[in-house]
DNA sequence: CCAATAGTGTCTGTGAGACAGTATGCT
DNA sequence: AGCATACTGTCTCACAGACACTATTGG
């Protein structure tokens, strides 16, 4: 075994710390100037991506389980972090499931692990509970895990199939995403701290999937009172140049407490 | 052991069949006349309340699972059943825990169960799953387990204290409920099949705690065109007699799927 | 007749959506 | 000037909320 497999050697020792049966996928979301996108770990070797995920210690919430994984993959500390669904079908164990085994058993004896106790581990039922994240991705830097090659933004309607049932996490989070969009705090944890009406739009157009309307989105925006205008941004186009805004942050939790309550 | 801890006997063997440290509670919600009730088991001996629930068969989906635990309880089959929440704190394992654990530990050796294993099953840390229902509480049957002496509707607002986070599961699931309002089918579920607008009402203002101007409820809810007038219902006060209702159901899917989409 | 509740009509304010008109930055 | 984009104003329609008015039932 080598020294830089050191991660593998704690996981297979902090087995037993884990909840059996139980796992935690993460779907974080970003915002990259025009496209919604979503952290995605690809794997060594294996042709295989997935979510980031993890597992919960004995001594451990869900919500702390979440939490940590999450720091560990993008190094953020204070996320926007909110359970959405627990997945426990059993059609998440068909096929698609005991190829992914096969691949995480493989990976695991590449690296010296032998115990029958954690291969086993890894191939019994899971149930796995997701979380959604709402990040600023300029400020992550994605780390990949021991499984994993690369750990990258993804665009939403670019996603390679994953593992397992995780493209159907990843829709049932988008899906929450909207119906809650009224009272989540997305302008604030998804844009830089300055950021053009045109910006805020192409987020709600990215997570709404339609056009809206420029000037009445604006109007509407605005209205709601919890911006505060900024100096123009000069672009170099030959064009009236944009404001840029920041969001009050105080007004703004007062306001997603009862809801924005409009329609797009 | 006695005959009739059959059902015991059955949990006990049965228990190898069960997925460690997950369970499912059901917040079962039904409405008579006027107030919004919740079904609860009432514990033999023990002062304790709970709501139904249960364990997850290892071959089983969690949504099967929450089935079949509510037939047991409610002897309805067709049931609205929806996930809503997964409890995983750590909090729940405080001294309400412990002292749940000791009672449901009392009720099964004086029922004859000495088995370690079981003993130690039942004690771990569980995470559990909230799944809330929409029944018609004059259909049911509400059938008591074998820890419990009664099975009983009880109004929200007089709700008894509830093992362990019981309580806080309940008012998970009316927030969901309340949220949820706009793309759930309360009226068909919840209602009998004929019922006036004014039972209507009162069931909406059960549900959002707040009272609810007459006349316009009336003319919103008519304009949706979901509703089929039927004949009127003499009740012998001096006063003009209401028509009764009856959904139409293709009509109200058909809504459903869009979400109502109105203020009340 | 009256009392009580059911059902309908009307007015006002708000806001969404459509779109016209004005302002600005650069070539 | 001309072009492109940003910003503002105006019009219409729909609907929520308040409340007045009519209808019905039985004392």
């Amino acid at each position: 075994m080598l020294k830089t497999d050191q991660p593998v050697i704690d996981f297979v020792n902090e087995i037993k710390d884990y909840l059996p049966g139980n796992s935690i996928d993460c779907v974080v979301f970003g915002f990259d100037a025009q496209q919604l996108k979503v952290l995605l770990l690809e794997w060594k070797d294996e042709e295989a991506w997935c979510l980031p995920g993890g597992f919960i210690k004995i001594s451990e919430s869900m919500d702390d389980a979440a939490h940590r994984i999450l720091h560990q993959r993008t190094s953020l500390n204070s996320i926007f972090l909110n359970q959405f669904f627990t997945f426990g079908s059993t059609a998440r164990y068909g096929p698609k499931f005991k190829d992914h085994i096969k691949k995480t058993q493989k990976v695991l004896q590449n690296k010296g692990v032998s115990d029958k106790k954690t291969l086993g581990w890894i191939a019994s039922r899971f149930i796995t509970t997701g979380y959604f994240a709402l990040v600023d991705l300029r400020k992550t830097h994605p780390q990949p895990d021991f499984f994993s090659e690369t750990c990258q933004w993804i665009a939403i309607d670019k996603l390679p199939e994953l593992i397992i049932d995780h493209n159907h996490i990843v829709t049932k989070a988008l899906e929450h995403l909207r119906v809650q969009l009224n009272y989540l705090p997305i302008g604030i944890s998804l844009l830089p701290s300055k950021f053009t009406m045109q910006d805020l739009q192409r987020l709600y157009e990215a997570i709404l999937q339609k056009p809206l309307e420029r000037s009445n989105f604006q109007r509407k925006m605005l209205k709601l009172g919890i911006f505060i205008r900024l100096e123009k941004q000069m672009t170099g186009a030959a064009n009236k140049a944009p404001y840029l805004y920041s969001f009050d942050t105080e007004k703004y939790n007062q306001l997603l407490e009862k809801g924005i309550g409009f329609t797009y």
